[in-house]
DNA sequence: TTCATTTCTTAACTTAAGTGAACGAATTAT
DNA sequence: ATAATTCGTTCACTTAAGTTAAGAAATGAA
């Protein structure tokens, strides 16, 4: 199972053995039950997550509406905007399934920073790479209707169309969930013809 | 006019004299007249930029159609994905107004890296700090309607609706250019009432 | 197992964005 | 200075998303 983080880092940059035992002694694999909720709007964290098995999503709550934001599956990073700007939470983040995740705090990613150089290289290089991943998304997201959204997302990670409710993939499709419904038979009846 | 990406930099790092020369000798400030092209789509480049003063966009060519997804303005870094993904560009960069910038590469960004960690630092604060930033402005735009994307707009960065074409700023909208016009009029009829 | 709640779909109606076209205004090129 | 584009607005029409409501299906709790 911690294989499953260290394959990950070793995709990026090859620890020592010091290093690695620097990580694991940190302790930071939980498990948590589907439901579970990690952070709550208004609080304040220093957590960042790391998937390892399972799901977790982020949404706001506007107007008494739960919007669903992004989902984080296995192999993906969390690091909640909260942590960086010092400010409590716009929004949750909960458990779609039951999950294996990493949780490390900012405190800890400091001191292991200063203590390994190569620690701080890995941080920067995965966050430059989500920059320029979330960059892609959003200008896809910006650039197609409701119905090519869903068709990208059918391609992309067909696998969330099979694991999260509906009317949470509607939102984070920037829709309402009878849209989605609608726009899903609309698709078949094309299909038939 | 150099002051001013020190003075940035000074909010993430204080600088020795030494790392403030190595920084000066790369000779990275280039001033660009209006309309120039930085990047074209399908070109490789390793060249990341920070806008001094002035203003740039990005933007796709898709079936024929310009659509813009980003301005860039003063104090704002801008690294394209091809950079990190290592392929061919998907987008346009060019220059909206005259425009004085920083233009540095990928290459020398890893030498002065592992010259000067304090650097890395830096970088990986931009960068963690920029995909924060990113991910908020990314769920308002899911979140939110066309006129309430085109009210936040208004508030957040006024400047962008007196510099930048109206059917540029429609494309970073989500919305044709009609449809700003549409909006616009009808935000214009609800003040008067 | 049953009851209650949540989720998904369908439908009718409203509202707003997309489309194609026209026209004046502004900008750019010659 | 003049001609040629490009840009912004308006309009009529089409298409699709929002809204409200109702009912069926699935899920979870007692």
């Amino acid at each position: 199972m911690k294989s499953i983080l260290f394959d990950f880092i070793s995709k990026y940059v090859s620890l020592t053995e010091d290093e690695t035992n620097a990580i694991v002694s940190l302790d930071i694999f939980r498990s948590v039950k589907k439901g579970t909720t990690l952070l709550e709007a208004g609080q304040k964290s220093k957590d960042s997550y790391f998937v390892i098995k399972g799901c977790i999503r982020t949404y706001y709550v506007l107007d008494g509406e739960e919007k669903t934001t992004a989902f984080y599956t296995e192999m993906e990073a969390l690091t909640p905007p909260c942590v960086i700007s010092k400010t409590p939470s716009e929004y949750y983040i909960s458990c779609l399934e039951d999950t294996i995740l990493t949780v490390s705090n900012s405190d800890m990613e400091v001191e292991i920073n200063s203590k390994f150089p190569k620690f701080e290289t890995l941080c920067r290089i995965l966050s430059e790479e989500l920059l320029a991943k979330q960059r892609i998304d959003f200008d896809e997201f910006k650039t197609s209707s409701p119905e090519q959204r869903y068709l990208n997302l059918l391609q992309k990670r067909p696998d969330l169309i099979q694991r999260v409710p509906q009317h949470q993939l509607a939102s984070y499709l920037g829709i309402k969930p009878q849209s989605l419904s609608r726009l899903r038979s609309r698709i078949l009846e094309k299909g038939k013809e």
